[in-house]
Formats: structure tokens, sequence, C-alpha cells
DNA sequence: ACATTGCGTTTCGATATTCGAAACGATAGG
DNA sequence: CCTATCGTTTCGAATATCGAAACGCAATGT
């Protein structure tokens, strides 16, 4: 695992620090927002969460893991599952426009 | 390059054919996400648009254009810019809140 | 006590993606 | 012509991801 993205420092792809590249960094990373947007209805564990990422590679997922906690997004709960943290709460409520905006791409693509 | 997701269509990582899939996967790769949002601006030359990515690699800026095309997201202008289609210019208001969203986090992680 | 099951996690060789620099062809100006 | 600039392609090297196997551990059943 490389370098884990934070606001304020510099990331992949610039030096600026300024926090949004360090997001499109972190997040555009394989399976990172698709971990975000699995994670929307609470606390799971390891193995079910890479059920849910259709079998994604368990190395992958601990390394996204490791970075989006070191992030500050996911965290452990008590039973040792994986939940959003509440900054990450924020973004998984952030993406959701993205989602809504892929049901009008797919729209724009093929005509209903 | 490998396939282009399409809406309706399986992607890496799923068979279902979910818009949302497709987007994850699309903007899941690297410079995809970072792309559009230096397109908000309007037309951009290709060389131009590399220097504002801070250099990415000219194979991976083409790799991405051609399938951020085929996707449908940017398409070239007149004088063989590069500009964001109408649904891309749609993905990217989709994806202010998540610029908003990265202020929070930096204040989250750096206390001011 | 022992095997079995299910879990979180790590390892490692194979494959795919990205990087980075160099080059090519076209076009415009001096 | 010559030079400069642009869009684009090529290709070997570096890095990221895949995929299957394995490890350690706790709980459960025999």
């Amino acid at each position: 695992m490389s370098l884990v993205p934070k606001p304020g420092k510099p990331v992949r792809g610039s030096t600026t620090g300024r926090p949004v590249m360090a997001a499109l960094d972190l997040l555009g990373r394989r399976w990172a927002l698709r971990l975000i947007w699995e994670l929307r209805d609470g606390s799971i564990g390891a193995r079910d969460l890479r059920q849910r990422c259709d079998g994604m590679s368990s190395s992958v997922l601990y390394d996204r893991l490791k970075e989006l906690g070191e992030a500050g997004l996911v965290e452990k709960d008590d039973e040792g599952g994986y939940r959003l943290s509440e900054i990450g709460s924020a973004l998984g409520a952030a993406i959701l426009p993205l989602i809504r905006w892929s049901s009008d791409w797919d729209a724009s693509q093929n005509r209903h």
C-alpha cells in the first residue's frame, strides 16, 4: 500500500495539499467509492463486506480499509466489524447525488 | 484500455448492470474524477488539460478521454478541444457535494 | 481433549493498470 | 525550409490489483 492521502498533505497528482485533491486521490482508487457505498447501511464484517463487493480481492479490501481508516472515514466497532465514521457518513451522503446522476446517465445512454 | 463501463452492462466488480455500479467502475479509475473536475470550466486542449492534472501521464490521459468519450461524458469541440457533454456537466454538478465534503474532511482531520 | 466451522487477516505469484519519457505526424509562422 | 506547438501513440519500467491459498483464533459440537 502506498501513501495514504490526507487533506493538507501533498498526494499523488497534486502537491498543493488542497483537500479536494487528496479526496480525489483517495476516492479515485479502485473499490474506494464502492466500499463507502456498501458501508452505508451500518456495521458489517470483513467477509460479508467482501461478498457485497462481488468478491473483490481480500488484499485490496484490507489495503482500502487501512487507507480509509487512516483517513478517518472508516472505523471498527466493538465486535470487530467495520462502519463509517461520522465524517465517513457525511461522505456517504455526499455521493448520493452521484448515485442519482447514474440513473440520468443510464437514461441518456439507453433510451427508455 | 480495457472494457468501458456503460450503464446497463456488466462491469468490473458487478454483473448486475445497475447504473451505479457502472458509474463506480468508470469513475473509480485513476484520474477519472479529476478529469471531470478539471473540465468544469469549459473547453480545453489536451496538453493544457494534462498540465492542470499535474502532468498526469499522456497515455492514461488518452485512455480516460476515450473511456469518458465512449461513456458519453466528454466530447470534442469544433477546434479539437475537450469539454463535458450535457450529461457530463450534470456529473460535474453531482460531484460538487463531494468537493464541499472535502473541506469538512479537512476540518475534521486538522483542527483549525 | 479433539476436530470442525467461521471469522479476520496476511502472503505471494500472476495479471492489469499506470507511469514517464520519447517520439510521430500535422499545422501554423517566421 | 526551419522552428514551435499541438494532438496523439508507443513502449519499457514501476506500481496496483487480482485470486487463491494459508495462518491464527475463537466458538461450537463430539
